[in-house]
DNA sequence: GTTTGTCAATACGCAAGCGTATGGAAAATT
DNA sequence: AATTTTCCATACGCTTGCGTATTGACAAAC
């Protein structure tokens, strides 16, 4: 778990990256100044030279996070120009296993620091409005764009769960994308007038 | 928050109920057996009479809180002789502000610890045969029936962590309902062949 | 080569929370 | 009425983890 790199030391960027590879597997609650210092391999006397405390390198960490998740979307969706492919993509994106996707999902569930609140809203908000700028594209009118897109956010929120959950059953790669194609064929098409 | 009835003394029962309400609003880590003592009014003396440590306190408080609702799914929706009208009753109670629906989103944050994991797979895996088996019965085939229930399922848990994480947004009941009779006139049809 | 700035180690204080030990009061039992 | 059971209070020890204070090592600047 060492840093066996060249470099002589450390920067923000490396405890904040770190850190958000504790948030992915074990949640916000998890991260512990001195168990990520032992991780980099150096002690707490560090990272109180480079952040102010604890919440402070959640928080940094966090905003890493939301930044780099919009460039891979922005990217990955949005450089499409057909709605009914960028919703498509959407899809199969949900069913990758990035990093991102964990974090999100334990996100949801440390909910109850007010910082962490804020980013899943505003991700979460901006999210939505993709989606139902998509929907809209493909006929929906604007209520009922809003409500498909909830409901397909809600597919995607819950996957992660499930995916948690039931994992064993659900690991194999075959089914997964399976799984995602009848998503996509259930929740992708024409509205109904 | 103190117990102003004329019981003399708690029994388990007493401090499972208090121990899911701290579970349905903060979750399993923020269950402090000083502070459910404090809410019960009475100090930790007691508890440890009743129980032998915290662990058992919340198993006991999820094997309770198991219990009663499948008894609330066996009445509510299994009582119902028609499989359509037992998707709907699904989805209906699903947008119904119950403690339980409260109580498994936290558990779905706190999976961390093996015991929850442990009482969540049992329901989560129930609750998906229930729901394959009434799509079953409005004709979907065995493989597709499964999809499908994976599916609605994966709405109900994404509608829960939206539910909070949009509050405010989502909050009027009128919203709730509509969204509900949208997903399922979605969620409910004939299966394509 | 001396000084200054950067990064890290060690040691400490402090609060929260679990579990234990012990004693006491009230109710039930005999 | 005496005794046993049931339920609870108080006090203590222990661990974890945050944050601070102090010192040190190495590199860059001068």
């Amino acid at each position: 778990m060492k840093n066996n790199n060249k470099k002589k030391s450390l920067n923000p960027a490396d405890w904040e990256l770190a850190t958000l590879d504790v948030i992915a597997h074990q949640g916000v609650s998890a991260v512990a100044v001195e168990n990520i210092a032992k991780a980099l391999g150096v002690t707490k006397g560090s990272f109180y030279w480079h952040f102010t405390n604890r919440k402070d390198l959640i928080v940094a960490a966090l905003k890493r996070w939301q930044k780099d998740d919009r460039a891979v979307i922005k990217e990955k969706i949005w450089s499409l120009p057909d709605a009914h492919e960028r919703l498509k993509a959407w899809f199969l994106l949900s069913a990758e296993p990035l990093q991102s996707h964990l974090i999100y999902a334990t996100l949801l569930a440390d909910r109850q620091h007010d910082f962490v609140a804020k980013v899943l809203k505003e991700v979460t908000l901006e999210r939505l409005a993709y989606l139902q700028k998509s929907y809209q594209g493909i006929g929906y009118d604007e209520a009922t764009s809003k409500q498909q897109a909830l409901l397909s956010y809600s597919v995607y929120v819950g996957y992660l769960h499930m995916a948690k959950t039931l994992h064993g059953k659900f690991k194999d790669t075959e089914n997964i994308e399976n799984y995602a194609k009848y998503v996509a064929s259930q929740l992708i098409h024409e509205p109904e007038q």
